[in-house]
This record gives C-alpha cells, sequence and structure tokens, in this order.
DNA sequence: CCTCTATGGTAAACTCTGTTTACTACCAGA
DNA sequence: TCTGGTAGTAAACAGAGTTTACCATAGAGG
C-alpha cells in the first residue's frame, strides 16, 4: 500500500498554504516512516490500519470496543483488526466473551516491543524536526499545537 | 467511564504528546469537517477519497496521471475517482485519448463552485483558530509549519 | 425466581477503494 | 518502418470498513 506522494516539491508558496494541507502533509508522511521503519525493525505485517491500534495511548489493558470508539470506527472492525494483530503475535485477547468476563486485550512481549520501538522511532524524528527547525521553534510549534489539542478546535 | 477520542479528551499530558499525534489528530478533524461543511453546502456525494483530487492546488487544466501522482495513487484509482466526479458533475475530461490529445480534467461550475467553498471553509476554520490561539500565535504556527514544508522532512 | 433490557462481542454479507495485471493508442527517434 | 516510452483504460483481485443480525452475560424490577 503506497501512500507515497510526489517526489518533488510542488510549485507554491508556503503563505499560500491552508492550515489543511500544513497539517495534513507532514502528518502523513511521519505515518509512512513509521510504519516502514517498524517494519524494517523486524516488526513486519504491521500496516497502516493497525496504526490505529498502536497508536498512543495503546492498546494494553483495554477492552475492545473501547479500542473502536478511540479509533473511530465499528467494533467489529475493531475486532477483525485486533484478530489480526493476534494472528501477527502483537496481542492477545482475553477469554471468550461466553465466560462472562469482557475481553481484555494485552500486549505480548513481541506487541510491547514494537510498542516501544514506535515511540523510539517517533522521538527520533522530533530530533531531526528538532535539528531542522531549531530546538527553540520545534519547543514552540510543538506548544503551540498542544494548545490546539487542548482546545475544543479539534474535537 | 470510557475516554472516547471524538467526543471527550483524553486525560493526557500534553507535553506527553508526540509530534505524530499532534498533527495527526487535527488533520483528522479538519478534513471531516471540510467534508461535512461541503455536503452541508449542498455540494453532496463529495467523501474522503475525493479529497484526494479536491485538494490544493486543484484538478483543474491537469491530465489524469499527473492528478495520479500528486495524490500518491495509481492511474487506476485516480481514473475511477475522476469518473465518480464526474458523474457527480463536479469535473469533465476532455475527448478520449484514442483522438490523440492528451486528456485534460476541468472544473465544471459546480466543481469550480465547490472548490471555492472548500478554501471558503478553510479559511473559516483558520479564523476559529486564529480566535482561539490569539493572531500572533497562529501566524507563528503556521509559519513553523510553512517551515517543515519547505524543509526535507516531510518528503 | 424469572423476564426484560442494556452491554459487549461476534459473524456474515456487502460496499467501497485501491492495486495488480494486461491491453490499446499515440508519438518521437533510430 | 520499427521500437520503446508515455498516457489512459479495463478487469480481476485484495483489504478494510459498515450494516445487519445474532448470541451471551449481567443487572434491575416484577
Amino acid at each position: 500500500m503506497s501512500m507515497s506522494f510526489s517526489k518533488e516539491k510542488p510549485p507554491v508558496k508556503t503563505k499560500d498554504m491552508l492550515i489543511g494541507a500544513l497539517l495534513r502533509v507532514p502528518a502523513e508522511a511521519i505515518l509512512r516512516r513509521l510504519i516502514g521503519e517498524l517494519n524494517a525493525a523486524g516488526f513486519e505485517g504491521l500496516s497502516l490500519p493497525h496504526m490505529a491500534v498502536l497508536r498512543f495511548p495503546g492498546p494494553d489493558g483495554v477492552r475492545p470496543g473501547v479500542l473502536a470508539e478511540r479509533a473511530g470506527m465499528s467494533k467489529q472492525a475493531m475486532n477483525r483488526l485486533l484478530g489480526s494483530l493476534e494472528d501477527l503475535g502483537y496481542v492477545v485477547r482475553s477469554g471468550a466473551p461466553s465466560e462472562g468476563r469482557a475481553r481484555i486485550v494485552r500486549f505480548t512481549k513481541r506487541g510491547r516491543a514494537a510498542y516501544v520501538k514506535e515511540v523510539e522511532i517517533l522521538r527520533g524524528i522530533e530530533r531531526e524536526w528538532s535539528a531542522e527547525l531549531g530546538p527553540r521553534d520545534f519547543a514552540r510549534l510543538k506548544l503551540l499545537l498542544g494548545r490546539v489539542w487542548d482546545s475544543p478546535l479539534v474535537r
């Protein structure tokens, strides 16, 4: 599944860019890179849809329905994702609901390692951005995005 | 106490957030809103995949293959998207390639109106963000994202 | 104690969207 | 003229998600 963008920069003035593209393009670039590096690091089989599960704050100890809600998808879709992740050896789900208990998703060792690696990759990306923009400006960027996060704008 | 991503804020410290989520979440929120408002404004039928065509700098006067490249998808997939957009009355493609000329995508009136509306919606979102963050900080945010855009980080 | 209802999970059919594979048409250059 | 490259198209296929429907459990009220 190639999400690759064009390889050249469009001949566009930055000041014309609207906030939509300014956020979307780097966000997608990060996601592509995350998946690529995860696979390259030996965590094979992980693809874009799996990221809906692996992303912060992670699925460990959480019920499938909650994960579905977080990811903004149906329980059924999430369930298949979890089945896939289970087949790949990244998570396990506790016993069937017929036993009366709610199911709980748990990381396997491999799953936890993948999650740790994911955070590492993101930290690496942050270091690169920090080097490119300068530490002060990168910190400012994160701070501003944090204020957006805390605001009602994104809900 | 389920913490839903879409309706409530997760109990998370902003400083723990990594750049991936900080960009992804608002980018997705904007996209959802864009599609919703476009539909509500009478531009029915437009869905998420169509946004790969309608997004800046727009398809007008461009060949299908170039649009495919821009969107990071195969020419076949783009072609079907364009067929869909054509059925919905937003674009037209010039005569078949058997006629020896390269096909060119053109907006219909409706298509151009949708594109104009899209920019309007985005400008509206920018105004809201500007009000929330303050004009100076919003300008700073766009400037910083522009520097990311211009850097090799996102390619 | 029994039923009714809400909740959580599961399963199958369907739909949408993209890729892969393969084909046709035109064009420019040896 | 032949040949390789470009542009577009078509059909088969794969995947990912939703809808519809169903089962099991737990808790509340009669």
